[in-house]
DNA sequence: TATTGTTATACTCTATAACTATA
DNA sequence: TATAGTTATAGAGTATAACAATA
């Protein structure tokens, strides 16, 4: 698609202010890091939903299966601030994961306060799978890199999000 | 603040199943490369609208006003399109740039559709304060980053970006 | 008193469809 | 027919306050 700027008929070569060039170039913005940042992470963001669109599975959720499996039995609380997401929107997000039958909730015996969070059986298929799509669009992120591109990605990206 | 998940009273040393440890480790997690973009995006907007917050405008808005002083006159679609803004939600934007004083349509005279955009003298006044701040900021990360971090992680997001 | 899960709510961002006036 | 600006609307994502049950 071709961006095009207000302009008006007008001899060759003659130029006037309210008349920008037929394309907006976005200059210094491009060198900006936080919207290199954003756009890298649209990107990359889109090919990872539509890499897992078989399994259904958006970042988010991809991640609250990880850590299930990882650390089983976890309360809603411990996941939800491990992933920075806050707990009152991680409901929705359990309810959602839960009648798809990927996770359930148990009520702990020790606090009855809280709930102890499983994959099931299903959940755990499901993200063996999404972990096989993860790694493919993980590999052609990495090959975009290029030669140990992803080690001076990550070192790069944690110095900006320390503390 | 410490993260700690479901656990029953146990002797010391014993383990269970459905008792992971204090603190969630989010594992592979952290390699991910848009787990890590989307972290360090956060954090760099979080430091920008902070940085901002004299002249209370937000990433996107900065951004309008930096188009419209390289490109005065464009029309709504070309800076949306430029910024990858939908012409819809744009509006928005502009009317509360309008209201603020800081930018202004004007009729365009050759094609009666189309509104061209400029920034008004209160905007600009705004903007070099907003450059400013920015250029702080800016500064702050670039320190993050290290000897030769910038060129290097521009040009590993732009791989990301491209397309 | 403090914490867990929950509800309600609101605000931002994003996406699509459809209208109008112009071209 | 197509495009620019607009409206309406809906869906994510995110943030805060407050409540009941439990610690």
């Amino acid at each position: 698609m071709t961006v095009r700027t207000h302009t008006k008929t007008r001899a060759k070569g003659e130029a006037a202010f309210d008349e920008p060039a037929e394309e907006i170039d976005i200059g210094p913005l491009s060198r900006m890091i936080g919207y290199a940042l954003r756009r890298a992470q649209i990107a990359v963001f889109e090919d990872f939903i539509a890499s897992l669109a078989e399994v259904n599975l958006r970042p988010a959720q991809f991640s609250v299966l990880l850590v299930l499996d990882r650390a089983p039995g976890s309360t809603q609380s411990a996941v939800a601030t491990a992933l920075g997401i806050k707990r009152a929107n991680f409901v929705a997000m359990l309810d959602e994961l839960e009648s798809r039958g990927l996770a359930e909730r148990k009520l702990s015996v020790n606090d009855k306060r809280s709930n102890a969070i499983f994959l099931t059986v299903h959940g755990r298929k499901t993200l063996a799978r999404a972990r096989a799509l993860a790694l493919q669009h993980e590999t052609r992120q990495i090959a975009r890199l290029g030669d140990d591109g992803l080690d001076t990605l990550l070192r790069l990206l944690g110095r900006l999000s320390a503390r």
